[in-house]
RNA sequence: GGCCCAGUGGCUCAGUUGGUUAGAGCGCCGCCCUGUCACGGCGGAGGUCGAGAGUUCGAGUCUCUUCUGGGUCGCCA
């Protein structure tokens, strides 16, 4: 029978205790997470989110009573306890913070009682995602999630101070706004009061933060909830947080220079590490040609090396065909690893297809010097030996190859580094290696919509001296863009933005819209621009990302409170679910009579 | 939408070439145990092998379909 715990206030949380309080009388309340009877003596562990304490209940210090009910205490019970803080008689247990401590009862409440949960509630759970995610309000109570939600109320709050500190003004924008056609696919809210309208929910707070500019805040953030309606992936949920900033009268010096000692304040409060400033920085033509990737993950070397011209007067059919078509041939070295069995290149092989390659050549090296090639019977020795040397070979290496048009050539092998960086063991999660990628291309030339889409957004700014290619040449134009990678992630981007109508008007005609549908969409940001715009910047995190980086987890699900899983939905809730007819009617949607509930019956 | 992986007591897993009554550890229940902390000892309960169909004398095991979850490609300005 459950407690009150009238009369009682909590003191300190379990963990927080230590010798200090030794002899002080203290309540604590929390779980049951182990009960160990030696058979009148009692060791019950309490834990709460700082972690766990031993309480005693023994004979001479305890009434029968008392003992008689810690030995009736299951798992997740909640209890208060007072009682008093004392150094243990018995041994000291180095594996928890408390171990040199105990706590000896005057009273315990049992205030409320639990079934045996469906899963163990511990660290390094091996239970499931399923069923944790199904029962996620226990799933949460293990200690590494406990952490991780620490750690990231601990990241966002260092940002507000920050932030605040160097000026910037927190402001919230709508979510529900207004349905944009560029980029991800929205989320939809039917309007009940407007039927046949829809609110789109953002996929970012971007044009509201410019706006803001507009309106003279100059230094704005937000920790901004923003929704994709897209397929999800281990660091992709269709609802994610930003830490979404923007500034007026900078530069990417300024932008650069205060998201640098951003990083560097919440890596150093944070993990206690410091943050060499400033920051590397790499062009996005460097980055591809060097790492066949726009956020190169730069913790090891293993670059990929322009083979073009030692190939060019090759017979290899492949070279050759590439190098025709425009393309070029690229290798890399996996050192050491000239010995992998044949299997495991194959893998490696089909692994290059999946990102469009048509094939891998290869060359091993193996220890006595033999030189095993999957094409070396199109080359001429002098060829094979040149190619060797264009890559630095030695004994025991491994050279892959692929030719191609670029940019699937840069697809492939920035994969392929990563794939066998990963099977090399050279990924270490307590290394941190930030790098910023500038000078992307503005546009990109989509082959499904047969026109220029923006890279970045269309309010990016190109930069003055490639202007000029907007008409003859615009994939020439490069951008004003900036991306913030750590460890091979993207965890934040940003830009110069247009804030001269002439540009953007310019660039939506560039993207295929008309002026009247650049106007439809946008009036309130072009209007706007006519009456005083600041130039302006800005940059946002992907706050789930870094959260989970910092956290050393492979998930952000694993830093996120309640995710969703791969078909978006909640496991827990069963959210997304049927409107019943009432709403439906309300907010005069009717649904198509194949897609409507089972029950209904076939005409 | 494509490809790959997984699904066996509450949890994590094993289960040989298709062959008797499907096993283990942890957890759970009962009894015992005064310094445990991965407590220990003895005993016990608990399974339509994700679902459906098929092949077979016989299916956890083979085939097909399907459901659930994970990874990934497409997609994600």
């Amino acid at each position: 029978m459950a407690e009150s715990m009238r009369g009682l206030h909590r003191t300190h949380r379990c963990a927080e205790l230590s010798t200090v309080n030794v002899g002080e009388t203290v309540t604590i309340m929390g779980w049951v997470q182990k009960n160990r009877n030696k058979g009148g003596l009692v060791f019950v562990d309490v834990r709460d989110r700082s972690g766990i304490i031993q309480v005693v209940f023994e004979d001479g210090s305890c009434d029968a009573d008392l003992i008689a009910r810690a030995a009736s205490l299951r798992s997740e019970y909640v209890v208060a306890i007072v009682g008093k803080v004392e150094k243990r008689s018995g041994a000291v247990n180095q594996n928890i913070a408390t171990g040199e401590i105990e706590v000896i009862p005057e009273q315990m409440r049992i205030l409320s009682e639990s079934e045996t949960p469906p899963f163990p509630i511990e660290e390094n759970s091996k239970t499931k995602e399923e069923l944790r995610l199904k029962y996620r309000y226990l799933d949460l109570r293990r200690p590494d999630l406990q952490r991780n939600l620490m750690m990231r109320s601990k990241i966002a709050t260092l940002t507000r101070q920050f932030l605040a500190e160097e000026g910037f003004l927190e402001i919230e924008t709508p979510v529900l706004g207004k349905t944009t056609p560029e980029g991800a696919r929205d989320y939809l809210v039917p309007s009940r009061i407007h039927q046949g309208s829809f609110y789109g929910l953002p996929q970012s707070p971007q044009l509201y933060k410019q706006l803001l500019m507009c309106s003279g805040y100059d230094r704005y953030f937000q920790i901004a909830k923003c929704f994709r309606d897209e397929d999800l992936r281990a660091d992709r949920q269709p609802e994610f947080t930003q830490i979404d900033m923007e500034l007026s009268f900078v530069d990417e010096e300024d932008v650069m220079d205060v998201n640098e000692r951003l990083l560097a304040r919440l890596f150093k409060e944070v993990l206690d590490i410091d943050v060499q400033l400033p920051i590397q920085r790499m062009t996005w033509q460097e980055a591809m040609d060097r790492f066949g990737s726009d956020k190169p993950d730069i913790r090891f070397g293993m670059e990929l090396v322009n083979v073009t011209e030692v190939v060019r007067d090759s017979e290899f059919v492949v070279f050759k065909d590439a190098i025709e078509n425009g393309g070029t041939v690229r290798g890399i070295n996996a050192k050491g690893q000239g010995g992998m069995p044949r299997k495991k290149i194959d893998k490696l092989v089909s692994f290059a297809k999946d990102f469009g390659a048509k094939g891998l050549a290869y060359i091993a090296i193996h220890e006595d010097g033999a030189v095993k090639s999957s094409f070396a019977k199109f080359m001429t020795e002098e060829e094979t030996n040149g190619l060797v040397q264009a890559m630095g070979g030695e004994v025991g290496d491994l050279l892959l190859f692929a030719a191609d048009k670029n940019k699937v050539v840069w697809d492939v092998l920035g994969n392929l580094r990563l794939e066998l960086a990963r099977q090399m063991d050279l990924l270490d999660k307590n290394e941190y290696k930030f790098l910023w990628i500038t000078e992307f291309p503005l546009l990109e030339w989509s082959e499904e919509q047969n026109r220029y889409t923006a890279m970045h957004h269309p309010f990016t700014m190109p930069m003055e001296e490639d202007w000029k290619y907007i008409d003859t040449d615009p994939g020439r134009v490069r951008a004003k863009a900036y991306d913030i990678t750590l460890n091979g992630n993207e965890i934040g981007g940003g830009s110069i933005r247009i804030h001269q109508n002439d540009i953007q008007e310019k660039m939506f005609e560039v993207l295929g819209f008309t002026k009247e549908e650049a106007y439809r969409q946008f009036s309130f940001l072009l209007d706007a621009f006519k009456y005083g715009v600041p130039p302006h910047a800005g940059l946002a995190y992907g706050l789930d990302r870094l959260v989970m980086l910092m956290a050393k987890v492979d998930s952000i699900r694993d830093v996120m409170a309640f995710p969703k899983v791969k078909d978006a939905s909640c496991l827990m809730t069963n959210a997304p679910s049927l409107a019943d007819d009432k709403q439906l009617a309300e907010l005069g949607l009717e649904l198509r009579k194949e897609e409507k509930s089972e029950e209904s019956p076939e005409e």
